[in-house]
DNA sequence: TGACGTTCGTTGAATCGTCAACCATGGCGC
DNA sequence: GCGCCATGGTTGACGATTCAACGAACGTCA
Protein backbone atom coordinates (compact mmCIF):
# COMPACT_ATOMS: atom_id res chain seq x y z
CA UNK A 1 0.00 0.00 0.00
CA UNK A 2 2.46 2.57 -1.23
CA UNK A 3 2.20 6.24 -1.69
CA UNK A 4 -0.33 6.52 -4.54
CA UNK A 5 0.96 7.57 -7.45
CA UNK A 6 -0.10 10.98 -8.22
CA UNK A 7 -0.42 12.41 -12.29
CA UNK A 8 2.42 14.49 -13.35
CA UNK A 9 1.63 17.75 -14.52
CA UNK A 10 0.88 17.25 -17.96
CA UNK A 11 -1.00 13.94 -17.28
CA UNK A 12 -3.19 15.82 -15.03
CA UNK A 13 -3.91 18.55 -17.47
CA UNK A 14 -4.90 16.35 -20.49
CA UNK A 15 -6.76 14.62 -18.16
CA UNK A 16 -8.79 17.53 -17.25
CA UNK A 17 -8.96 18.38 -20.68
CA UNK A 18 -9.83 15.46 -21.87
CA UNK A 19 -13.09 15.77 -19.14
CA UNK A 20 -14.07 19.59 -20.27
CA UNK A 21 -13.64 18.52 -24.12
CA UNK A 22 -16.08 15.35 -23.50
CA UNK A 23 -18.33 17.25 -21.91
CA UNK A 24 -18.55 20.34 -24.23
CA UNK A 25 -19.33 17.72 -27.26
CA UNK A 26 -21.69 15.75 -26.01
CA UNK A 27 -23.50 18.83 -24.92
CA UNK A 28 -23.02 19.87 -28.38
CA UNK A 29 -24.20 16.59 -30.07
CA UNK A 30 -27.21 16.55 -27.71
CA UNK A 31 -28.17 20.57 -28.27
CA UNK A 32 -28.70 19.50 -32.02
CA UNK A 33 -30.34 17.03 -31.43
CA UNK A 34 -33.03 18.83 -29.43
CA UNK A 35 -34.33 20.47 -32.02
CA UNK A 36 -35.61 17.29 -33.47
CA UNK A 37 -36.85 16.95 -30.15
CA UNK A 38 -34.83 13.68 -29.52
CA UNK A 39 -32.17 13.15 -26.82
CA UNK A 40 -28.22 11.76 -28.08
CA UNK A 41 -29.93 7.96 -26.08
CA UNK A 42 -32.89 8.32 -28.19
CA UNK A 43 -31.10 9.00 -31.20
CA UNK A 44 -28.54 5.89 -30.80
CA UNK A 45 -32.12 3.54 -30.07
CA UNK A 46 -33.30 4.56 -33.15
CA UNK A 47 -29.87 3.93 -34.75
CA UNK A 48 -29.84 0.64 -33.84
CA UNK A 49 -33.22 -0.56 -34.34
CA UNK A 50 -32.38 0.87 -37.85
CA UNK A 51 -29.73 -1.70 -38.07
CA UNK A 52 -31.18 -4.89 -36.90
CA UNK A 53 -32.94 -7.10 -39.09
CA UNK A 54 -36.47 -5.69 -39.63
CA UNK A 55 -36.01 -3.18 -37.65
CA UNK A 56 -36.49 -4.94 -34.35
CA UNK A 57 -34.64 -5.84 -31.46
CA UNK A 58 -35.24 -8.06 -28.31
CA UNK A 59 -35.61 -5.19 -25.06
CA UNK A 60 -32.18 -7.19 -23.16
CA UNK A 61 -30.32 -6.68 -26.54
CA UNK A 62 -30.96 -3.66 -27.16
CA UNK A 63 -30.19 -2.33 -23.91
CA UNK A 64 -26.66 -4.13 -24.03
CA UNK A 65 -26.36 -2.74 -27.45
CA UNK A 66 -26.61 0.68 -26.24
CA UNK A 67 -25.03 0.07 -23.22
CA UNK A 68 -28.47 1.33 -20.78
CA UNK A 69 -29.60 -0.56 -17.74
CA UNK A 70 -32.99 -2.51 -18.64
CA UNK A 71 -35.03 -0.30 -16.35
CA UNK A 72 -33.47 2.52 -17.94
CA UNK A 73 -34.37 1.11 -21.47
CA UNK A 74 -37.48 0.39 -20.47
CA UNK A 75 -38.40 3.83 -19.18
CA UNK A 76 -36.94 5.49 -22.31
CA UNK A 77 -38.51 2.97 -24.73
CA UNK A 78 -42.07 3.29 -22.94
CA UNK A 79 -41.39 7.47 -24.01
CA UNK A 80 -40.31 6.70 -27.27
CA UNK A 81 -43.56 4.50 -27.47
CA UNK A 82 -46.15 7.55 -26.27
CA UNK A 83 -44.13 9.30 -28.76
CA UNK A 84 -45.08 7.00 -31.63
CA UNK A 85 -40.94 6.54 -32.68
CA UNK A 86 -41.27 2.91 -31.41
CA UNK A 87 -43.97 0.14 -30.87
CA UNK A 88 -43.77 -2.94 -28.52
CA UNK A 89 -44.40 -6.34 -29.48
CA UNK A 90 -44.58 -9.58 -27.40
CA UNK A 91 -41.97 -12.33 -28.64
CA UNK A 92 -43.31 -15.11 -30.12
CA UNK A 93 -40.87 -17.66 -29.73
CA UNK A 94 -40.08 -16.69 -25.55
CA UNK A 95 -43.21 -15.14 -24.04
CA UNK A 96 -41.31 -13.47 -21.34
CA UNK A 97 -39.16 -11.61 -24.27
CA UNK A 98 -40.67 -8.09 -25.52
CA UNK A 99 -39.76 -7.05 -29.08
CA UNK A 100 -39.20 -3.22 -29.97
CA UNK A 101 -39.65 -2.58 -32.96
CA UNK A 102 -38.95 0.91 -34.70
CA UNK A 103 -42.05 2.20 -36.70
CA UNK A 104 -41.97 4.27 -39.69
CA UNK A 105 -42.78 7.49 -38.37
CA UNK A 106 -39.64 6.53 -35.88
CA UNK A 107 -37.71 5.75 -39.12
CA UNK A 108 -38.22 8.88 -40.78
CA UNK A 109 -37.22 10.87 -37.53
CA UNK A 110 -34.03 8.67 -37.46
CA UNK A 111 -33.56 10.17 -41.14
CA UNK A 112 -34.15 13.64 -40.14
CA UNK A 113 -31.72 13.44 -37.71
CA UNK A 114 -28.80 11.78 -38.99
CA UNK A 115 -27.07 13.92 -41.15
CA UNK A 116 -27.40 16.49 -38.51
CA UNK A 117 -26.28 14.60 -35.95
CA UNK A 118 -23.09 12.92 -38.32
CA UNK A 119 -22.56 16.54 -39.19
CA UNK A 120 -22.31 17.43 -35.41
CA UNK A 121 -19.32 14.94 -34.80
CA UNK A 122 -17.75 16.01 -37.82
CA UNK A 123 -17.43 19.49 -37.11
CA UNK A 124 -17.19 19.01 -33.71
CA UNK A 125 -14.37 16.26 -33.27
CA UNK A 126 -13.99 14.41 -35.98
CA UNK A 127 -12.89 16.66 -38.76
CA UNK A 128 -10.65 18.96 -35.86
CA UNK A 129 -8.76 16.07 -35.31
CA UNK A 130 -5.53 14.59 -37.22
CA UNK A 131 -6.25 11.05 -38.71
CA UNK A 132 -3.35 9.77 -36.73
CA UNK A 133 -4.73 11.04 -33.54
CA UNK A 134 -7.73 9.74 -34.36
CA UNK A 135 -6.26 6.44 -34.05
CA UNK A 136 -4.47 7.29 -31.31
CA UNK A 137 -7.88 7.58 -29.68
CA UNK A 138 -9.60 4.98 -31.03
CA UNK A 139 -6.64 2.69 -29.69
CA UNK A 140 -6.86 4.16 -25.99
CA UNK A 141 -10.40 3.64 -25.87
CA UNK A 142 -10.10 -0.13 -27.11
CA UNK A 143 -7.86 -0.52 -24.31
CA UNK A 144 -10.26 0.70 -21.65
CA UNK A 145 -12.81 -1.88 -23.10
CA UNK A 146 -10.78 -4.65 -22.70
CA UNK A 147 -9.37 -3.73 -19.55
CA UNK A 148 -12.62 -4.13 -18.29
CA UNK A 149 -13.96 -2.35 -15.39
CA UNK A 150 -12.73 -3.97 -12.95
CA UNK A 151 -11.39 -2.26 -9.46
CA UNK A 152 -8.19 -3.61 -9.19
CA UNK A 153 -6.19 -3.73 -5.12
CA UNK A 154 -9.64 -2.78 -3.52
CA UNK A 155 -10.08 -6.68 -2.07
CA UNK A 156 -12.12 -5.34 0.98
CA UNK A 157 -15.13 -2.00 0.24
CA UNK A 158 -13.58 -0.24 3.37
CA UNK A 159 -16.87 2.09 2.97
CA UNK A 160 -14.55 4.79 5.02
CA UNK A 161 -11.20 3.37 5.38
CA UNK A 162 -9.94 5.90 8.10
CA UNK A 163 -6.82 3.81 7.57
CA UNK A 164 -3.78 5.99 9.79
CA UNK A 165 -1.86 7.95 7.06
CA UNK A 166 1.21 9.55 7.75
CA UNK A 167 2.57 13.29 6.47
CA UNK A 168 -0.44 13.92 5.01
CA UNK A 169 -0.22 17.53 5.30
CA UNK A 170 1.42 19.19 2.37
CA UNK A 171 -0.06 22.11 0.63
CA UNK A 172 -3.69 22.35 -0.35
CA UNK A 173 -2.69 21.17 -3.69
CA UNK A 174 -2.16 17.60 -5.75
CA UNK A 175 -5.05 16.49 -4.66
CA UNK A 176 -6.98 16.83 -8.03
CA UNK A 177 -7.21 14.32 -10.18
CA UNK B 1 -26.41 21.71 -49.03
CA UNK B 2 -24.95 18.95 -50.25
CA UNK B 3 -24.99 14.98 -49.46
CA UNK B 4 -24.08 14.66 -45.38
CA UNK B 5 -20.68 13.48 -45.65
CA UNK B 6 -21.16 10.42 -43.44
CA UNK B 7 -17.99 9.00 -41.26
CA UNK B 8 -16.24 6.43 -43.05
CA UNK B 9 -16.36 2.96 -41.52
CA UNK B 10 -13.37 3.30 -39.89
CA UNK B 11 -14.29 6.78 -38.49
CA UNK B 12 -17.41 4.87 -37.25
CA UNK B 13 -15.77 1.86 -35.45
CA UNK B 14 -13.70 4.37 -33.75
CA UNK B 15 -16.51 6.78 -32.85
CA UNK B 16 -18.53 3.98 -31.31
CA UNK B 17 -15.06 2.90 -29.61
CA UNK B 18 -14.57 5.80 -27.98
CA UNK B 19 -18.41 6.63 -27.21
CA UNK B 20 -18.74 2.83 -25.27
CA UNK B 21 -14.96 3.38 -23.41
CA UNK B 22 -15.72 6.57 -22.06
CA UNK B 23 -19.03 5.13 -20.80
CA UNK B 24 -17.16 2.61 -18.97
CA UNK B 25 -14.06 4.86 -17.31
CA UNK B 26 -16.97 7.04 -16.26
CA UNK B 27 -19.18 4.01 -14.55
CA UNK B 28 -15.60 3.04 -13.07
CA UNK B 29 -14.63 6.58 -11.86
CA UNK B 30 -18.22 6.67 -10.41
CA UNK B 31 -18.08 2.76 -8.56
CA UNK B 32 -14.55 4.17 -7.34
CA UNK B 33 -16.07 6.68 -5.36
CA UNK B 34 -19.54 5.55 -4.73
CA UNK B 35 -17.52 3.53 -1.55
CA UNK B 36 -17.07 7.10 0.25
CA UNK B 37 -20.70 8.18 -0.47
CA UNK B 38 -19.43 10.51 -2.90
CA UNK B 39 -20.07 11.09 -7.26
CA UNK B 40 -17.65 11.91 -9.57
CA UNK B 41 -18.97 15.93 -9.84
CA UNK B 42 -19.28 16.24 -6.00
CA UNK B 43 -15.67 14.90 -6.01
CA UNK B 44 -14.62 17.57 -8.69
CA UNK B 45 -16.16 20.81 -6.67
CA UNK B 46 -14.18 19.12 -3.55
CA UNK B 47 -10.67 19.31 -5.61
CA UNK B 48 -11.49 22.84 -6.98
CA UNK B 49 -12.60 24.09 -3.80
CA UNK B 50 -9.65 22.51 -1.99
CA UNK B 51 -7.56 23.94 -4.68
CA UNK B 52 -8.77 27.58 -4.04
CA UNK B 53 -7.75 30.52 -1.76
CA UNK B 54 -8.78 29.42 1.61
CA UNK B 55 -10.49 26.68 0.16
CA UNK B 56 -13.17 29.11 -0.36
CA UNK B 57 -14.86 30.12 -3.98
CA UNK B 58 -17.87 32.20 -4.92
CA UNK B 59 -20.62 29.74 -6.46
CA UNK B 60 -20.43 31.33 -9.89
CA UNK B 61 -16.64 30.75 -9.87
CA UNK B 62 -16.98 27.41 -9.06
CA UNK B 63 -19.96 26.77 -11.27
CA UNK B 64 -17.88 27.80 -14.11
CA UNK B 65 -14.73 25.74 -12.96
CA UNK B 66 -16.84 22.41 -12.86
CA UNK B 67 -18.60 23.37 -15.98
CA UNK B 68 -22.48 22.91 -13.80
CA UNK B 69 -25.07 25.17 -14.34
CA UNK B 70 -25.73 27.47 -11.65
CA UNK B 71 -28.86 25.50 -10.87
CA UNK B 72 -27.27 22.69 -10.87
CA UNK B 73 -24.54 23.86 -8.22
CA UNK B 74 -26.85 25.32 -5.75
CA UNK B 75 -28.70 21.94 -5.64
CA UNK B 76 -25.70 20.15 -5.35
CA UNK B 77 -23.54 22.18 -2.81
CA UNK B 78 -26.76 22.15 -0.71
CA UNK B 79 -26.44 18.39 -0.91
CA UNK B 80 -23.60 18.68 0.32
CA UNK B 81 -23.43 20.89 3.01
CA UNK B 82 -26.28 19.17 4.28
CA UNK B 83 -23.62 16.28 4.58
CA UNK B 84 -21.13 18.97 6.73
CA UNK B 85 -18.59 18.74 3.14
CA UNK B 86 -19.23 22.68 2.73
CA UNK B 87 -19.87 25.76 3.58
CA UNK B 88 -22.14 28.48 2.63
CA UNK B 89 -20.86 32.32 4.03
CA UNK B 90 -22.35 35.52 2.37
CA UNK B 91 -19.65 37.51 0.31
CA UNK B 92 -18.92 40.57 2.23
CA UNK B 93 -17.67 42.46 -0.76
CA UNK B 94 -20.55 41.64 -3.07
CA UNK B 95 -23.85 41.15 -1.07
CA UNK B 96 -25.51 38.85 -4.18
CA UNK B 97 -22.57 36.34 -3.37
CA UNK B 98 -22.25 33.32 -1.29
CA UNK B 99 -19.03 31.70 -0.58
CA UNK B 100 -18.50 27.88 -0.79
CA UNK B 101 -16.10 27.11 1.72
CA UNK B 102 -14.99 23.28 2.45
CA UNK B 103 -14.69 22.41 6.11
CA UNK B 104 -12.54 20.00 7.83
CA UNK B 105 -14.83 17.07 7.52
CA UNK B 106 -14.61 18.08 3.10
CA UNK B 107 -11.50 18.13 3.48
CA UNK B 108 -10.63 15.04 5.09
CA UNK B 109 -13.20 13.10 2.42
CA UNK B 110 -11.41 14.44 0.06
CA UNK B 111 -8.18 13.02 1.35
CA UNK B 112 -9.85 9.63 1.12
CA UNK B 113 -10.95 9.72 -1.99
CA UNK B 114 -8.18 11.24 -4.39
CA UNK B 115 -5.52 8.38 -3.89
CA UNK B 116 -8.97 6.18 -4.67
CA UNK B 117 -10.02 8.11 -7.92
CA UNK B 118 -6.29 8.65 -9.24
CA UNK B 119 -5.38 4.89 -8.66
CA UNK B 120 -8.90 4.11 -10.83
CA UNK B 121 -7.71 6.97 -13.66
CA UNK B 122 -4.56 5.86 -14.08
CA UNK B 123 -5.30 1.84 -13.96
CA UNK B 124 -8.56 2.67 -16.21
CA UNK B 125 -6.95 4.53 -18.54
CA UNK B 126 -3.71 6.28 -18.14
CA UNK B 127 -1.24 3.58 -17.66
CA UNK B 128 -3.35 1.93 -20.35
CA UNK B 129 -2.31 4.24 -22.55
CA UNK B 130 1.03 4.80 -24.67
CA UNK B 131 2.47 8.10 -23.64
CA UNK B 132 2.32 9.66 -27.44
CA UNK B 133 -1.81 8.45 -27.50
CA UNK B 134 -2.36 10.67 -24.40
CA UNK B 135 -0.78 12.97 -25.94
CA UNK B 136 -2.74 12.92 -29.04
CA UNK B 137 -5.83 12.93 -26.82
CA UNK B 138 -4.79 16.03 -25.20
CA UNK B 139 -4.28 17.51 -28.59
CA UNK B 140 -7.90 16.09 -29.66
CA UNK B 141 -10.03 17.51 -27.06
CA UNK B 142 -7.88 20.89 -27.20
CA UNK B 143 -9.28 21.37 -30.50
CA UNK B 144 -12.97 20.57 -28.98
CA UNK B 145 -12.59 22.78 -26.44
CA UNK B 146 -11.29 25.73 -28.46
CA UNK B 147 -13.82 24.67 -31.45
CA UNK B 148 -16.30 26.24 -29.15
CA UNK B 149 -19.37 24.24 -29.02
CA UNK B 150 -21.63 26.61 -32.00
CA UNK B 151 -23.61 24.42 -34.72
CA UNK B 152 -22.06 25.01 -37.93
CA UNK B 153 -24.73 25.88 -41.08
CA UNK B 154 -27.56 26.01 -38.41
CA UNK B 155 -28.92 29.39 -39.82
CA UNK B 156 -32.46 28.99 -38.93
CA UNK B 157 -33.58 26.42 -35.88
CA UNK B 158 -35.81 24.67 -38.18
CA UNK B 159 -37.74 23.09 -35.59
CA UNK B 160 -39.14 20.26 -37.89
CA UNK B 161 -37.04 20.69 -41.32
CA UNK B 162 -39.29 18.53 -43.45
CA UNK B 163 -37.20 19.61 -46.18
CA UNK B 164 -37.84 17.58 -49.30
CA UNK B 165 -35.16 15.07 -49.51
CA UNK B 166 -34.45 12.93 -52.51
CA UNK B 167 -33.87 9.48 -52.89
CA UNK B 168 -33.90 8.46 -48.94
CA UNK B 169 -34.09 5.25 -49.83
CA UNK B 170 -30.95 3.25 -49.29
CA UNK B 171 -31.07 0.25 -46.66
CA UNK B 172 -31.04 0.34 -43.31
CA UNK B 173 -27.65 0.35 -42.88
CA UNK B 174 -25.59 3.59 -42.90
CA UNK B 175 -28.00 5.62 -40.52
CA UNK B 176 -25.87 5.57 -37.67
CA UNK B 177 -22.98 7.71 -36.88
C1' DT C 1 -44.19 -33.68 -13.11
C1' DG C 2 -42.23 -30.32 -10.02
C1' DA C 3 -38.71 -27.79 -7.56
C1' DC C 4 -34.92 -24.69 -8.28
C1' DG C 5 -32.10 -21.10 -10.10
C1' DT C 6 -31.85 -17.83 -13.95
C1' DT C 7 -33.24 -14.54 -17.30
C1' DC C 8 -36.70 -11.07 -18.93
C1' DG C 9 -38.86 -7.01 -18.39
C1' DT C 10 -41.51 -3.87 -15.52
C1' DT C 11 -42.68 -1.06 -11.55
C1' DG C 12 -42.49 2.69 -8.09
C1' DA C 13 -39.78 5.40 -5.10
C1' DA C 14 -35.87 8.12 -4.42
C1' DT C 15 -32.31 10.84 -6.46
C1' DC C 16 -30.33 13.92 -9.59
C1' DG C 17 -30.44 17.30 -13.45
C1' DT C 18 -32.89 20.82 -16.27
C1' DC C 19 -35.64 24.62 -17.10
C1' DA C 20 -38.10 28.75 -16.45
C1' DA C 21 -39.33 32.05 -13.23
C1' DC C 22 -37.95 34.91 -9.57
C1' DC C 23 -35.77 38.43 -6.16
C1' DA C 24 -31.87 40.97 -4.75
C1' DT C 25 -27.98 43.45 -5.75
C1' DG C 26 -24.58 45.85 -8.59
C1' DG C 27 -23.11 48.97 -12.29
C1' DC C 28 -23.96 52.44 -15.68
C1' DG C 29 -26.04 56.53 -17.83
C1' DC C 30 -28.14 60.65 -16.92
C1' DG D 1 -30.55 60.10 -6.92
C1' DC D 2 -33.16 57.33 -10.42
C1' DG D 3 -34.04 54.18 -14.31
C1' DC D 4 -32.47 50.37 -16.47
C1' DC D 5 -30.26 46.22 -17.63
C1' DA D 6 -26.91 42.64 -16.36
C1' DT D 7 -25.33 39.44 -12.88
C1' DG D 8 -25.68 36.14 -8.75
C1' DG D 9 -28.03 32.79 -6.73
C1' DT D 10 -32.15 30.31 -5.37
C1' DT D 11 -36.52 27.98 -5.96
C1' DG D 12 -40.02 24.66 -7.48
C1' DA D 13 -41.84 21.91 -10.97
C1' DC D 14 -40.79 18.69 -14.18
C1' DG D 15 -38.04 15.03 -16.49
C1' DA D 16 -34.76 11.48 -16.61
C1' DT D 17 -31.92 7.92 -14.17
C1' DT D 18 -30.98 4.65 -10.52
C1' DC D 19 -32.09 1.17 -7.37
C1' DA D 20 -34.36 -2.56 -5.17
C1' DA D 21 -38.10 -5.45 -5.53
C1' DC D 22 -41.15 -8.08 -8.09
C1' DG D 23 -43.89 -11.55 -11.19
C1' DA D 24 -43.66 -14.27 -15.16
C1' DA D 25 -41.56 -17.49 -18.06
C1' DC D 26 -37.62 -20.52 -19.16
C1' DG D 27 -34.16 -24.58 -18.43
C1' DT D 28 -32.56 -28.15 -16.01
C1' DC D 29 -32.28 -31.89 -13.08
C1' DA D 30 -34.38 -35.49 -10.75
Amino acid sequence: MTTPRWLTASQQRIWRTYLLGAAHLMERLDRDLAGLGLSLPEYEILVRLSEAPDRTLRMAELAESVHHSRSRLTHTVSRMETAGLVERHSCPSDRRGVLAKLTDTGYDRLVEAAPIHVAGVRDGFVDLVSDADFEAIGRAFESVISRGGQSTSLHNTPTRGAESRGAESRGAESRGT
